[in-house]
DNA sequence: GATTGACTCTCCAGTTGCTGGAAGCCGTAA
DNA sequence: TTACGGCTTCCAGCAACTGGAGAGTCAATC
């Protein structure tokens, strides 16, 4: 007979978790004195051995009591075994959609960054490589935007490879009615009937990085617009904008921080 | 301003849920009348989605808070969002490792019933395949057997491939100071200096599969002598215990039902 | 026999993120 | 007026402990 003290040490449980599994009737003592004193013996022992091993296994307690009561043997507990499989199999797999749902907003800030490090704030003149897309066109306001972007972003998932952008379709600003088309660059073959999955052409462009709130988009349309005058370039359709930087997953961020890249292919007209 | 129901409804949180985030100071609603209503704005609702965001992830409740109270953006919480990563890893790891503790243990399990079955309870002349084995030899008494095996199982882990074993190198029994070797058949190569890995060379053999305690092993053997003596056959050392089935990983089981199979290689003498 | 120090006891509270229930107040419609 | 729904606070419970307070017990020593 060992007291609590000793059996705790034979164990390897904290005292305070003896008495614990004894008031939860996991693991009675032996005999308890008429002063309280609990004493333990080596049925005890086997008794605590098992429960270790089970709470390893992150079996509940109240399950573990009746094991204790109802099996003797291994092959009794095989059903628990593979419930108990079940049950760690989808707590890994939720784990694991957070890891990854972690990793894509950590990428996705990393690549902002990266982006937005390398683009000037001054009209350029450069080269757009064709990129893979996949877009939701819709008509109205351009405040309806936002709803298109979670739709794309909760079915693509994973696959999203870039900076969200958009595609204007109209030639000029609209309040109403307006026809643009949210999209994500992808890194593969989509399937959702509702999105576009097509290559958007590359070629000559001028760009213009806007840092600010997109209510003054404005003034940098003008911009460009003056220079492609000067220039006489004619500006083709759909416009594009690059969201180098604006809210996040989330919190919306600072507007005047906000970073855009509007786009224009030039159409070559020899 | 909404009341608490209809903001419930736009946010897509319990009432029960936004009173207990407005007492731990997660969700502070924007408007608290003298009668105790509270009345929720816009700046709570963006608040809200932000929280859910983030409970999605698992981020504790006050983090949140202190998130929500100092971030404005989402490169603000980059330092967060990788220790969360590490955490979720963390937990990953932890339930895979218990995962494949259970998946050892259903697969020990299976196999035993497999070769349970497989086993005749006669005297069988048969031929025993060469077997992979890692193995650690003791000198002393029986009972000491079960450190030997609880040694071997926590370094081998998963590279067992087989039911336990043990080899006798004494020609006859021994109370004490006995000379046997614990062991598993194993998958591949192991280092551990302790353990004697190596091949058990097969053979012809007679085996008998005991079942019942292990203090009756004797009878057992005893039917084995007859029967070599009878068939002029001559035994070869060391001789080998199988243990098809003995105490579990859990429970110990009922001694009545342990099956062991005794094996006799014989010494051929032509 | 008294005292000391280690050991043990019970009871309560706190952890995390809610969830449920009881009892009671508030506002409105029939 | 009364019913009803919505709102309030307060308390309890989950799971598996952990920590602390305050008090009783044991064995040995002085």
């Amino acid at each position: 007979m060992l007291s609590i003290g000793e059996f705790s040490k034979a164990a390897g449980l904290p005292v305070k978790t003896l008495r614990f599994y004894h008031e939860k009737g996991v693991l009675i003592p032996a005999r308890v004195e008429a002063n309280g004193y609990r004493y333990y013996d080596s049925r005890n022992l086997e008794a605590a051995q098992v429960i270790v091993a089970l709470r390893t296994l992150e079996f509940p307690l109240d399950e573990i009591a009746s094991l204790l009561s109802n099996c003797s043997s291994d092959e009794d507990i095989l059903d628990h075994l593979t419930a108990r499989r079940e049950e760690v199999a989808r707590k890994i797999q939720q784990q694991t959609d957070i890891l990854s749902r972690i990793d894509m907003t950590l990428e996705r800030e990393r690549e902002t960054r990266m982006t937005f490090a390398a683009s000037a704030s001054e009209i350029e003149e450069k080269h757009l490589e064709p990129v893979l897309i996949a877009g939701l066109r819709m008509k109205g306001r351009y405040p309806e935007m936002g709803k298109g972007f979670g739709q794309l972003g909760r079915k693509l998932g994973r696959k999203i490879a870039g900076a969200g952008m958009c595609l204007y379709h109209d030639r000029e600003h609209r309040e109403e009615d307006a026809d643009f088309e949210p999209c994500f660059p992808i890194s593969g073959k989509v399937t959702v009937p509702e999105f576009s999955v097509r290559e958007l052409p590359g070629g000559r462009a001028i760009t213009l990085v806007h840092v600010g709130s997109y209510e003054d988009l404005g003034r940098s349309y003008a911009k460009l617009f003056e220079h492609a005058e000067e220039k006489q370039l004619s500006l083709s359709c759909p416009s594009r904008e690059v969201f180098l930087k604006g809210p996040g997953v989330f919190f919306k961020g600072d507007p005047a921080k906000y970073a855009t890249e509007i786009q224009f292919l030039i159409a070559d007209n020899e």
